[in-house]
DNA sequence: CATCCACAGGAAGGACGGGGGT
DNA sequence: ACCCCCGTCCTTCCTGTGGATG
């Protein structure tokens, strides 16, 4: 028995694709960022008051998912304090991960060493207790709110106009606000006051090409994967791949990582183009199976239903999607939703990826949306069928 | 050119369970 | 022990709308 563990062992210690995994997980933070220099320079010149312990404009950061926006605030934020640690704090908080009100401020008060309940406490009452706080230790705060787009749609800017207000309250300036998003017209959608003072400064993010992704995998890859192991070929399909994908330098980096995992754990010595289109299905496959494991039984079926529904037409509507809905709800016998809650349920689902839902209008024909699936049938229908025994009984 | 389709999506609220404060 | 607040799903009622059609 032991033989077989040895083997299993020995075969997963003597990776020979890795130096160092970890140079390529999400969350790490390189020690250069290949063309950011501009937007590092301007972030530190905004933030360059706080050298004089003054505190900095709030400032506005715009950029579609994977610009590097968070590598390169968390990035300038550790080094300003690592050169001036007695000068200010901050306190990085992602209100995708923690996406209400609540979270939010429990995550800012746990960062200053404030111990919070996880529920129970009015929103009122935590942001009392961060003035508190923040009177305490009386010195400049940089709070980073990451993906707060998200946040905004979901629960209203009410928060970010307190948070703007918040210097007042105190009777002085001690907060600084760094708001991050994906979404370049969200800050239109945005309460004018709430606006003009977020966004006191603003600094946008473009998207990499596929040459400036290369030199970024590239330049990870040296560190992290070993020369022998890798070739230009799989870090230019990767790079391709992210490209299409509106240059997303994180996607880039998760097709290479996953790209070595695969080859690793199939006892290979290096990553081919094989691997790394094995490593798409696999981030694809993934992703699917984690959303729909917190998907609310109701949004499945309106899935399974989707699923059935694009068998004989090519594209779906609201009204076509909710009538083999309720077939299904009605064989399988639950109660059913109404078609207002399947047109939120519709939206939920484009919003995590897995369909596309776009409105359209067919003149005498109606307002209505054209649904389509946004990642293949096959991982859909068998993340499905997995997740719940009672819509795997309508394919059985 | 008005009409009218097939919904979109906002507003208000309620049931419910998890988790406080006092 | 009791009340309060929360987020999550969901309902009911509602007003709004781009453009093919008559």
């Amino acid at each position: 028995m032991s033989d077989i563990i040895d083997q299993i062992l020995s075969s997963i210690g003597k990776g020979k694709v890795f130096k160092a995994r970890e140079l390529l997980l999400p969350d790490y933070v390189p020690e250069t960022l290949p063309h950011r220099e501009n937007q590092i320079r301007k972030l530190v010149e905004i933030l360059s008051p706080l050298v004089r312990s003054e505190r900095p404009s709030n400032i506005f950061i715009y950029g579609l998912t994977g610009t590097g926006k968070t590598a390169v605030t968390k990035f300038v934020l550790k080094n300003l304090h690592k050169r001036f640690p007695s000068n200010f704090t901050y306190v990085y908080v992602n209100t995708r991960q923690s996406d209400t009100p609540y979270r939010i401020l429990a995550d800012i008060l746990e960062s200053l060493n404030s111990k919070v309940p996880f529920t129970g406490l009015s929103t009122a009452e935590l942001f009392r207790r961060l003035l508190k706080k923040l009177n305490d230790i009386d010195s400049i705060v940089v709070i980073v709110l990451d993906e707060i787009d998200a946040m905004v749609k979901k629960h209203g800017d009410d928060i970010l106009y307190r948070f703007t207000r918040a210097n007042n309250e105190l009777g002085k300036s001690l907060i600084s606000l760094i708001g991050i998003t994906n979404d370049v017209k969200f800050i239109e959608t945005l309460d004018p006051r709430v606006k003009s003072s977020l966004s006191e400064e603003e600094l946008v993010f473009p998207p990499y090409n596929a040459e400036e992704l290369e030199d970024i995998l590239k330049q990870r890859a040296k560190f992290a994967i070993y020369e022998e192991a890798i070739n230009d070929d799989v870090i230019r399909l990767c790079a391709a791949l992210a490209a299409r994908d509106h240059g997303d330098a994180r996607r880039a980096l998760d097709l290479l990582r996953v790209a070595g995992e695969i080859a690793e754990r199939e006892g290979k010595d290096k990553i081919t183009v094989t691997e790394v289109e094995k490593a798409r299905v696999e981030i694809e496959r993934d992703r699917v199976y984690e959303v729909l494991s917190t998907l609310p039984f109701h949004s499945k079926l309106v899935l399974a239903a989707i699923l059935k529904g694009l068998k004989s037409k090519s594209t779906l509507t609201t009204g076509e999607v909710y009538e083999i809905y309720l077939k299904l709800a009605n064989k399988i016998g639950v109660e059913n939703v109404t078609q207002r809650r399947v047109s939120d349920i519709l939206n939920e689902l484009d919003m995590v990826g897995i369909i596309t839902a776009k409105v359209v209008n067919r003149g005498r024909y109606g307002k209505t949306k054209e649904i389509n699936l946004a990642v293949s049938e096959d991982i859909i229908y068998k993340a499905i069928v997995e997740s719940d025994e009672r819509i795997a009984s309508l394919w059985s």
